[in-house]
DNA sequence: TAGATTGTTAATCGATTAACAATC
DNA sequence: TAGATTGTTAATCGATTAACAATC
Protein backbone atom coordinates (compact mmCIF):
# COMPACT_ATOMS: atom_id res chain seq x y z
CA UNK A 1 0.00 0.00 0.00
CA UNK A 2 2.78 2.45 0.85
CA UNK A 3 4.73 1.38 -2.17
CA UNK A 4 1.80 2.29 -4.48
CA UNK A 5 1.71 5.57 -2.69
CA UNK A 6 5.39 6.62 -3.10
CA UNK A 7 6.01 3.89 -5.75
CA UNK A 8 9.21 2.32 -7.48
CA UNK A 9 12.24 5.34 -7.58
CA UNK A 10 12.31 7.15 -10.57
CA UNK A 11 16.55 6.20 -11.08
CA UNK A 12 14.95 2.33 -10.80
CA UNK A 13 12.78 2.58 -13.46
CA UNK A 14 14.56 4.42 -15.79
CA UNK A 15 17.16 1.47 -15.75
CA UNK A 16 14.56 -0.83 -16.07
CA UNK A 17 14.44 -0.47 -20.05
CA UNK A 18 18.29 -1.30 -19.58
CA UNK A 19 17.91 -4.76 -17.81
CA UNK A 20 14.59 -5.53 -20.15
CA UNK A 21 17.07 -4.98 -23.45
CA UNK A 22 19.93 -7.16 -21.73
CA UNK A 23 17.29 -10.02 -20.32
CA UNK A 24 15.54 -10.53 -24.00
CA UNK A 25 18.86 -10.67 -25.48
CA UNK A 26 19.45 -13.45 -23.26
CA UNK A 27 16.36 -14.85 -23.41
CA UNK A 28 16.90 -15.45 -27.34
CA UNK A 29 20.60 -16.93 -26.80
CA UNK A 30 18.91 -19.37 -25.23
CA UNK A 31 19.56 -18.54 -21.65
CA UNK A 32 17.69 -19.38 -18.69
CA UNK A 33 18.88 -17.90 -15.84
CA UNK A 34 21.38 -14.73 -15.09
CA UNK A 35 22.78 -13.47 -11.61
CA UNK A 36 22.87 -9.60 -10.27
CA UNK A 37 26.56 -9.79 -10.65
CA UNK A 38 26.02 -10.39 -14.33
CA UNK A 39 24.03 -8.10 -15.21
CA UNK A 40 25.82 -5.47 -13.55
CA UNK A 41 28.67 -6.35 -14.96
CA UNK A 42 27.64 -6.02 -18.35
CA UNK A 43 25.51 -2.29 -17.86
CA UNK A 44 28.41 -0.82 -15.89
CA UNK A 45 26.00 -0.75 -12.81
CA UNK A 46 26.89 -2.12 -9.20
CA UNK A 47 25.46 -5.97 -8.08
CA UNK A 48 23.95 -4.17 -4.85
CA UNK A 49 22.01 -1.85 -6.78
CA UNK A 50 20.98 -4.32 -9.64
CA UNK A 51 19.64 -6.26 -6.41
CA UNK A 52 18.04 -3.34 -5.26
CA UNK A 53 16.32 -2.86 -8.31
CA UNK A 54 15.36 -6.18 -9.22
CA UNK A 55 13.76 -6.51 -5.71
CA UNK A 56 11.42 -3.49 -6.41
CA UNK A 57 9.75 -6.39 -9.34
CA UNK A 58 9.23 -8.63 -6.58
CA UNK A 59 11.29 -11.35 -8.05
CA UNK A 60 12.66 -13.22 -5.74
CA UNK A 61 16.25 -14.88 -6.89
CA UNK A 62 18.37 -18.50 -5.76
CA UNK A 63 21.25 -17.80 -4.08
CA UNK A 64 24.72 -18.89 -5.77
CA UNK A 65 22.65 -18.70 -9.36
CA UNK A 66 20.61 -15.80 -9.35
CA UNK A 67 17.07 -15.12 -11.06
CA UNK A 68 14.90 -16.52 -13.77
CA UNK A 69 15.37 -14.42 -16.93
CA UNK A 70 12.01 -15.14 -18.18
CA UNK A 71 10.17 -14.20 -14.66
CA UNK A 72 12.56 -10.94 -14.61
CA UNK A 73 11.36 -9.85 -18.05
CA UNK A 74 7.70 -10.88 -17.17
CA UNK A 75 7.84 -8.53 -13.60
CA UNK A 76 9.44 -6.14 -15.40
CA UNK A 77 7.37 -5.81 -17.99
CA UNK A 78 3.94 -5.61 -15.91
CA UNK A 79 5.87 -3.36 -13.31
CA UNK A 80 6.39 -0.83 -15.93
CA UNK A 81 2.57 -1.66 -17.28
CA UNK A 82 4.37 -2.66 -20.26
CA UNK A 83 1.93 -5.42 -20.73
CA UNK A 84 -0.86 -3.54 -21.82
CA UNK A 85 -0.72 -1.92 -25.50
CA UNK A 86 -1.78 1.74 -25.07
CA UNK A 87 -2.94 3.94 -27.61
CA UNK A 88 -0.65 7.16 -28.64
CA UNK A 89 -1.37 10.03 -31.00
CA UNK A 90 1.27 11.97 -32.84
CA UNK A 91 1.00 15.18 -33.05
CA UNK A 92 3.23 16.81 -35.91
CA UNK A 93 4.17 14.77 -39.12
CA UNK A 94 7.63 16.40 -39.78
CA UNK A 95 11.14 14.86 -39.56
CA UNK A 96 11.00 14.31 -35.75
CA UNK A 97 7.06 12.97 -36.14
CA UNK A 98 8.26 10.72 -38.98
CA UNK A 99 11.08 9.07 -37.49
CA UNK A 100 8.87 8.49 -34.11
CA UNK A 101 5.86 6.98 -36.26
CA UNK A 102 8.28 4.48 -38.41
CA UNK A 103 10.22 3.39 -34.97
CA UNK A 104 9.79 0.15 -34.50
CA UNK A 105 10.94 -0.19 -30.85
CA UNK A 106 7.48 0.80 -29.53
CA UNK A 107 5.77 -2.08 -29.93
CA UNK A 108 8.48 -3.93 -27.16
CA UNK A 109 7.42 -0.78 -24.89
CA UNK A 110 3.33 -1.55 -25.67
CA UNK A 111 3.11 1.82 -27.47
CA UNK A 112 1.20 2.50 -30.18
CA UNK A 113 1.32 5.36 -32.53
CA UNK A 114 -2.15 4.51 -34.06
CA UNK A 115 -2.47 8.00 -35.93
CA UNK A 116 -0.18 11.28 -36.61
CA UNK A 117 -2.14 14.76 -36.85
CA UNK A 118 -0.66 17.81 -38.51
CA UNK A 119 -1.38 21.52 -39.59
CA UNK A 120 -0.02 21.28 -43.33
CA UNK A 121 -3.05 19.55 -45.23
CA UNK A 122 -0.47 18.42 -47.72
CA UNK A 123 0.77 16.10 -45.46
CA UNK A 124 -2.71 14.60 -44.53
CA UNK A 125 -3.71 11.56 -46.50
CA UNK A 126 -0.23 10.48 -46.59
CA UNK A 127 1.62 8.04 -44.27
CA UNK A 128 4.37 7.71 -42.26
CA UNK A 129 5.70 4.32 -42.48
CA UNK A 130 1.62 2.43 -41.33
CA UNK A 131 0.70 5.56 -39.13
CA UNK A 132 -1.81 7.95 -41.07
CA UNK A 133 -1.61 11.46 -40.92
CA UNK A 134 -4.68 13.27 -40.68
CA UNK A 135 -5.82 16.71 -40.26
CA UNK A 136 -5.50 18.06 -36.89
CA UNK A 137 -9.34 19.45 -36.97
CA UNK A 138 -10.18 15.89 -36.75
CA UNK A 139 -7.75 15.51 -33.69
CA UNK A 140 -10.50 15.93 -31.09
CA UNK A 141 -13.21 13.78 -32.60
CA UNK A 142 -10.50 10.69 -33.59
CA UNK A 143 -9.62 11.01 -29.69
CA UNK A 144 -13.10 10.73 -28.31
CA UNK A 145 -13.99 8.01 -30.44
CA UNK A 146 -10.75 5.75 -30.16
CA UNK A 147 -10.11 6.20 -26.14
CA UNK A 148 -6.64 7.11 -26.92
CA UNK A 149 -5.11 8.78 -23.96
CA UNK A 150 -1.59 9.19 -24.75
CA UNK A 151 -0.42 12.25 -27.26
CA UNK A 152 2.97 12.44 -28.44
CA UNK A 153 4.38 16.11 -29.14
CA UNK A 154 6.50 16.66 -32.05
CA UNK A 155 5.93 20.02 -33.16
CA UNK A 156 7.62 23.33 -33.47
CA UNK A 157 8.19 25.01 -29.99
CA UNK A 158 6.09 28.15 -30.42
CA UNK A 159 3.26 25.72 -31.24
CA UNK A 160 3.72 23.36 -28.11
CA UNK A 161 2.00 24.94 -25.88
CA UNK A 162 -0.98 24.88 -28.10
CA UNK A 163 -0.86 21.47 -29.39
CA UNK A 164 -0.54 20.67 -25.79
CA UNK A 165 -3.69 22.59 -24.17
CA UNK A 166 -5.89 21.18 -27.18
CA UNK A 167 -4.53 17.66 -26.41
CA UNK A 168 -5.51 18.11 -22.35
CA UNK A 169 -8.58 19.83 -23.67
CA UNK A 170 -9.51 16.66 -25.72
CA UNK A 171 -9.33 14.70 -22.87
CA UNK A 172 -5.02 12.74 -22.92
CA UNK A 173 -4.22 12.54 -19.80
CA UNK A 174 -0.31 11.65 -20.66
CA UNK A 175 1.97 14.10 -22.46
CA UNK A 176 5.01 12.69 -24.32
CA UNK A 177 6.84 15.99 -25.17
CA UNK A 178 9.52 16.15 -27.75
CA UNK A 179 9.25 20.32 -28.37
CA UNK A 180 11.83 22.02 -27.37
CA UNK A 181 9.68 23.82 -24.75
CA UNK A 182 8.81 23.41 -20.99
CA UNK A 183 4.90 23.15 -21.00
CA UNK A 184 2.88 24.80 -18.63
CA UNK A 185 -0.14 22.04 -17.81
CA UNK A 186 -2.59 21.18 -14.98
CA UNK A 187 -1.07 18.96 -12.34
CA UNK A 188 -3.55 16.29 -12.79
CA UNK A 189 -1.69 15.86 -16.32
CA UNK A 190 1.16 13.52 -16.88
CA UNK A 191 4.14 14.89 -18.69
CA UNK A 192 7.73 13.35 -19.87
CA UNK A 193 10.11 15.30 -21.74
CA UNK A 194 12.47 14.10 -24.11
CA UNK A 195 14.60 17.19 -24.00
CA UNK A 196 17.46 16.78 -26.96
CA UNK A 197 19.13 19.88 -25.48
CA UNK A 198 18.98 18.63 -21.76
CA UNK A 199 20.52 15.50 -22.85
CA UNK A 200 23.56 17.18 -24.42
CA UNK A 201 23.84 19.55 -22.05
CA UNK A 202 24.89 16.12 -19.69
CA UNK A 203 27.08 15.19 -22.44
CA UNK A 204 28.66 18.57 -22.63
CA UNK A 205 28.96 18.90 -18.67
CA UNK A 206 30.92 15.51 -18.61
CA UNK A 207 33.27 16.23 -21.40
CA UNK A 208 34.07 19.46 -19.47
CA UNK A 209 34.48 17.91 -16.76
CA UNK A 210 36.90 15.00 -18.37
CA UNK A 211 39.17 17.86 -20.06
CA UNK A 212 39.70 19.47 -16.77
CA UNK A 213 40.22 16.01 -15.18
CA UNK A 214 42.42 15.19 -17.50
CA UNK A 215 44.45 18.25 -17.59
CA UNK A 216 44.43 18.25 -13.05
CA UNK A 217 46.19 14.54 -13.91
CA UNK A 218 48.69 15.97 -16.08
CA UNK A 219 47.57 14.10 -19.14
CA UNK A 220 48.48 14.41 -22.55
CA UNK A 221 47.38 13.81 -25.89
CA UNK A 222 50.99 14.17 -27.47
CA UNK A 223 54.12 15.05 -27.23
CA UNK B 1 39.63 24.02 -7.58
CA UNK B 2 36.82 21.64 -5.12
CA UNK B 3 34.17 22.74 -8.04
CA UNK B 4 36.74 21.47 -10.80
CA UNK B 5 36.58 18.20 -9.65
CA UNK B 6 32.90 17.63 -8.50
CA UNK B 7 31.83 19.95 -10.53
CA UNK B 8 28.32 21.36 -10.97
CA UNK B 9 25.37 18.43 -9.86
CA UNK B 10 23.95 16.97 -12.49
CA UNK B 11 20.35 17.31 -11.92
CA UNK B 12 21.15 21.53 -12.16
CA UNK B 13 23.37 20.84 -15.61
CA UNK B 14 19.87 18.93 -16.85
CA UNK B 15 17.93 22.06 -15.74
CA UNK B 16 19.88 24.64 -17.15
CA UNK B 17 18.73 24.30 -21.14
CA UNK B 18 15.18 25.12 -19.30
CA UNK B 19 16.44 28.21 -17.91
CA UNK B 20 18.25 29.02 -20.84
CA UNK B 21 15.22 28.75 -23.07
CA UNK B 22 12.80 30.80 -21.25
CA UNK B 23 15.29 33.65 -20.43
CA UNK B 24 16.41 34.04 -23.83
CA UNK B 25 12.42 34.54 -24.51
CA UNK B 26 12.55 37.06 -22.24
CA UNK B 27 15.02 38.86 -23.65
CA UNK B 28 13.78 38.94 -26.87
CA UNK B 29 10.46 40.24 -24.88
CA UNK B 30 12.97 43.19 -23.94
CA UNK B 31 13.01 42.77 -20.43
CA UNK B 32 16.27 43.48 -18.27
CA UNK B 33 15.98 41.58 -15.44
CA UNK B 34 13.86 38.32 -13.78
CA UNK B 35 13.75 37.12 -10.24
CA UNK B 36 14.31 33.62 -9.20
CA UNK B 37 10.63 33.65 -8.11
CA UNK B 38 9.45 34.57 -11.47
CA UNK B 39 11.56 31.23 -13.09
CA UNK B 40 10.59 29.20 -10.55
CA UNK B 41 7.27 30.26 -11.12
CA UNK B 42 6.88 29.82 -15.16
CA UNK B 43 8.99 26.23 -14.99
CA UNK B 44 7.42 24.76 -12.36
CA UNK B 45 10.19 24.67 -9.71
CA UNK B 46 11.10 26.28 -6.30
CA UNK B 47 12.48 29.39 -5.72
CA UNK B 48 15.08 28.11 -3.69
CA UNK B 49 15.96 25.74 -6.44
CA UNK B 50 16.26 27.73 -8.94
CA UNK B 51 18.36 30.56 -6.50
CA UNK B 52 20.76 27.30 -6.08
CA UNK B 53 21.13 26.66 -9.60
CA UNK B 54 21.87 30.26 -10.40
CA UNK B 55 24.99 29.86 -7.77
CA UNK B 56 26.55 27.55 -9.95
CA UNK B 57 26.85 29.90 -12.62
CA UNK B 58 28.45 32.45 -10.28
CA UNK B 59 26.15 35.30 -11.26
CA UNK B 60 24.74 37.07 -8.35
CA UNK B 61 21.93 38.69 -7.93
CA UNK B 62 20.41 42.45 -6.88
CA UNK B 63 18.01 41.94 -3.57
CA UNK B 64 14.37 42.65 -4.74
CA UNK B 65 14.88 42.68 -8.31
CA UNK B 66 16.64 39.84 -9.22
CA UNK B 67 19.36 38.60 -12.24
CA UNK B 68 20.63 40.48 -14.99
CA UNK B 69 19.08 38.23 -18.15
CA UNK B 70 21.94 38.70 -20.25
CA UNK B 71 24.63 38.09 -17.67
CA UNK B 72 22.48 34.47 -16.88
CA UNK B 73 22.52 33.41 -20.35
CA UNK B 74 26.07 34.12 -20.87
CA UNK B 75 26.87 32.46 -17.53
CA UNK B 76 24.80 29.45 -18.40
CA UNK B 77 26.39 29.08 -22.28
CA UNK B 78 29.34 29.27 -20.80
CA UNK B 79 29.31 26.74 -17.90
CA UNK B 80 27.85 24.48 -20.16
CA UNK B 81 30.61 24.78 -22.62
CA UNK B 82 28.20 25.84 -25.64
CA UNK B 83 30.04 29.38 -25.83
CA UNK B 84 32.75 27.36 -28.40
CA UNK B 85 30.71 25.57 -31.49
CA UNK B 86 31.62 21.72 -31.65
CA UNK B 87 31.66 19.79 -34.62
CA UNK B 88 29.87 16.08 -34.66
CA UNK B 89 29.76 13.55 -37.04
CA UNK B 90 26.23 11.88 -37.34
CA UNK B 91 26.53 7.66 -37.77
CA UNK B 92 23.43 6.76 -39.62
CA UNK B 93 20.78 8.35 -42.39
CA UNK B 94 17.39 6.55 -42.04
CA UNK B 95 14.65 8.45 -40.34
CA UNK B 96 15.89 9.23 -37.31
CA UNK B 97 19.40 10.42 -38.17
CA UNK B 98 18.04 12.44 -41.31
CA UNK B 99 15.42 14.33 -38.82
CA UNK B 100 18.61 15.14 -36.13
CA UNK B 101 20.47 16.23 -39.03
CA UNK B 102 17.98 18.93 -40.12
CA UNK B 103 17.02 19.69 -36.59
CA UNK B 104 17.98 23.61 -36.19
CA UNK B 105 18.22 24.12 -32.38
CA UNK B 106 21.75 22.45 -31.76
CA UNK B 107 22.94 25.45 -33.12
CA UNK B 108 22.17 27.01 -30.32
CA UNK B 109 23.68 24.79 -28.21
CA UNK B 110 26.84 24.99 -29.77
CA UNK B 111 26.97 21.96 -31.42
CA UNK B 112 26.92 21.51 -35.29
CA UNK B 113 26.79 17.85 -37.27
CA UNK B 114 29.17 18.72 -40.24
CA UNK B 115 28.53 15.46 -41.60
CA UNK B 116 26.81 12.24 -41.66
CA UNK B 117 27.96 8.16 -42.65
CA UNK B 118 26.24 5.57 -43.46
CA UNK B 119 26.85 2.09 -44.69
CA UNK B 120 24.08 1.70 -47.21
CA UNK B 121 26.24 3.36 -50.41
CA UNK B 122 22.57 4.69 -52.39
CA UNK B 123 22.19 7.28 -49.33
CA UNK B 124 25.85 8.13 -49.85
CA UNK B 125 26.38 11.46 -52.23
CA UNK B 126 22.85 13.09 -50.65
CA UNK B 127 22.28 15.37 -48.24
CA UNK B 128 20.56 15.17 -45.05
CA UNK B 129 18.99 19.35 -45.18
CA UNK B 130 22.81 20.82 -45.31
CA UNK B 131 24.60 17.62 -44.03
CA UNK B 132 26.13 15.79 -46.50
CA UNK B 133 25.93 11.67 -46.56
CA UNK B 134 29.21 9.48 -47.12
CA UNK B 135 30.02 6.20 -47.24
CA UNK B 136 31.04 4.76 -43.67
CA UNK B 137 34.89 3.98 -45.07
CA UNK B 138 35.45 7.43 -45.16
CA UNK B 139 34.70 8.44 -41.50
CA UNK B 140 38.54 7.66 -39.72
CA UNK B 141 39.78 10.13 -42.86
CA UNK B 142 37.12 12.43 -42.16
CA UNK B 143 37.89 12.84 -38.54
CA UNK B 144 41.28 12.89 -38.43
CA UNK B 145 41.18 15.69 -40.99
CA UNK B 146 38.85 17.34 -39.79
CA UNK B 147 39.49 16.90 -35.81
CA UNK B 148 35.74 15.91 -34.81
CA UNK B 149 35.66 14.75 -31.20
CA UNK B 150 31.73 14.10 -30.75
CA UNK B 151 30.28 10.86 -32.46
CA UNK B 152 26.29 11.06 -32.91
CA UNK B 153 25.14 7.43 -32.95
CA UNK B 154 21.64 6.52 -35.07
CA UNK B 155 22.13 3.60 -36.13
CA UNK B 156 20.01 0.10 -35.47
CA UNK B 157 20.51 -1.32 -32.01
CA UNK B 158 22.33 -4.46 -33.38
CA UNK B 159 24.83 -2.40 -35.04
CA UNK B 160 25.66 0.17 -32.12
CA UNK B 161 28.38 -1.47 -30.19
CA UNK B 162 30.49 -2.22 -33.30
CA UNK B 163 29.94 1.87 -34.92
CA UNK B 164 30.92 3.09 -31.00
CA UNK B 165 34.02 0.86 -31.22
CA UNK B 166 34.93 2.19 -34.39
CA UNK B 167 34.95 5.88 -33.10
CA UNK B 168 36.57 5.66 -30.18
CA UNK B 169 39.45 3.66 -32.54
CA UNK B 170 39.04 6.96 -34.83
CA UNK B 171 39.76 8.63 -31.58
CA UNK B 172 36.60 10.61 -31.03
CA UNK B 173 35.91 11.29 -27.43
CA UNK B 174 32.05 11.88 -26.66
CA UNK B 175 29.16 9.81 -28.09
CA UNK B 176 25.92 10.60 -27.88
CA UNK B 177 23.56 7.46 -28.46
CA UNK B 178 20.52 7.28 -29.52
CA UNK B 179 20.39 3.56 -30.73
CA UNK B 180 18.16 1.31 -28.45
CA UNK B 181 22.15 0.03 -26.61
CA UNK B 182 23.70 -0.03 -23.71
CA UNK B 183 27.00 1.10 -25.16
CA UNK B 184 30.36 -1.08 -23.35
CA UNK B 185 33.73 0.99 -23.51
CA UNK B 186 36.32 2.53 -22.24
CA UNK B 187 35.90 4.72 -18.89
CA UNK B 188 37.35 7.51 -20.64
CA UNK B 189 34.86 7.70 -23.64
CA UNK B 190 32.08 9.78 -22.57
CA UNK B 191 29.05 8.50 -23.73
CA UNK B 192 25.35 10.22 -23.12
CA UNK B 193 22.33 8.16 -24.14
CA UNK B 194 19.01 9.41 -25.40
CA UNK B 195 16.63 6.59 -24.99
CA UNK B 196 13.34 6.44 -25.76
CA UNK B 197 12.70 3.69 -23.60
CA UNK B 198 14.31 5.13 -20.77
CA UNK B 199 11.53 8.57 -21.07
CA UNK B 200 8.59 5.99 -21.82
CA UNK B 201 9.65 4.20 -18.76
CA UNK B 202 9.27 7.31 -16.33
CA UNK B 203 6.13 8.28 -18.37
CA UNK B 204 4.58 5.03 -17.99
CA UNK B 205 5.21 5.23 -14.39
CA UNK B 206 3.85 8.47 -13.72
CA UNK B 207 0.46 7.32 -15.49
CA UNK B 208 0.57 4.28 -13.32
CA UNK B 209 1.11 5.69 -10.01
CA UNK B 210 -1.47 8.43 -11.36
CA UNK B 211 -3.55 5.93 -11.51
CA UNK B 212 -3.42 4.57 -8.46
CA UNK B 213 -3.76 7.43 -6.67
CA UNK B 214 -6.66 8.59 -8.49
CA UNK B 215 -7.74 5.48 -6.95
CA UNK B 216 -7.03 5.71 -3.52
CA UNK B 217 -8.65 9.07 -3.65
CA UNK B 218 -11.77 7.92 -5.17
CA UNK B 219 -11.41 9.57 -7.72
CA UNK B 220 -14.21 9.12 -11.05
CA UNK B 221 -14.27 10.08 -14.11
CA UNK B 222 -17.67 9.34 -14.93
CA UNK B 223 -20.77 7.86 -13.18
C1' DT C 1 11.06 52.79 5.64
C1' DA C 2 8.78 48.30 4.54
C1' DG C 3 8.91 44.37 2.02
C1' DA C 4 10.49 41.41 -1.47
C1' DT C 5 14.29 38.95 -2.88
C1' DT C 6 18.98 37.29 -2.45
C1' DG C 7 22.65 34.08 -0.55
C1' DT C 8 24.20 31.02 3.06
C1' DT C 9 24.07 27.67 6.55
C1' DA C 10 21.65 23.84 8.48
C1' DA C 11 17.98 20.14 8.23
C1' DT C 12 15.67 16.84 5.60
C1' DC C 13 14.94 13.55 2.32
C1' DG C 14 15.89 9.88 -0.84
C1' DA C 15 19.06 6.96 -3.34
C1' DT C 16 23.32 4.53 -3.32
C1' DT C 17 26.47 1.79 -1.13
C1' DA C 18 28.40 -1.13 2.62
C1' DA C 19 28.12 -4.90 5.75
C1' DC C 20 26.67 -9.31 6.76
C1' DA C 21 23.67 -13.12 7.83
C1' DA C 22 20.93 -16.54 5.18
C1' DT C 23 20.93 -19.96 1.62
C1' DC C 24 21.59 -23.11 -2.03
C1' DT D 1 31.13 -28.82 2.58
C1' DA D 2 32.90 -24.37 0.63
C1' DG D 3 31.91 -20.48 -1.76
C1' DA D 4 29.18 -17.54 -4.53
C1' DT D 5 25.13 -15.07 -4.54
C1' DT D 6 20.91 -13.40 -2.44
C1' DG D 7 18.17 -10.15 0.60
C1' DT D 8 18.03 -7.02 4.49
C1' DT D 9 19.43 -3.66 7.66
C1' DA D 10 22.37 0.20 8.53
C1' DA D 11 25.70 3.89 6.91
C1' DT D 12 26.89 7.15 3.59
C1' DC D 13 26.37 10.39 0.20
C1' DG D 14 24.35 14.02 -2.42
C1' DA D 15 20.47 16.91 -3.68
C1' DT D 16 16.50 19.34 -2.16
C1' DT D 17 14.34 22.11 0.97
C1' DA D 18 13.88 25.10 5.11
C1' DA D 19 15.27 28.91 7.88
C1' DC D 20 16.97 33.32 8.26
C1' DA D 21 20.14 37.17 8.11
C1' DA D 22 21.69 40.58 4.61
C1' DT D 23 20.37 43.93 1.26
C1' DC D 24 18.41 47.03 -1.98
Amino acid sequence: MEDLKRGIPIPTIKRFPSYLRLLRQYLEEGKEMVSATTLAEELGLKPIQVRKDISCTGIEGKPKVGFIISYLIEAIVHTLGWDNATDAVLIGAGHLGSALARYEGFESYGLKIVAAFDIDKDKCGTKLGEVPVFPLESLKGYIKENHVNIGVVAVPAIQAQGIAELLVECGIVAIWNFAPKDLKLPENVVVQRTDLATSFAVLSAKVKRKIANDELSGEVDEW
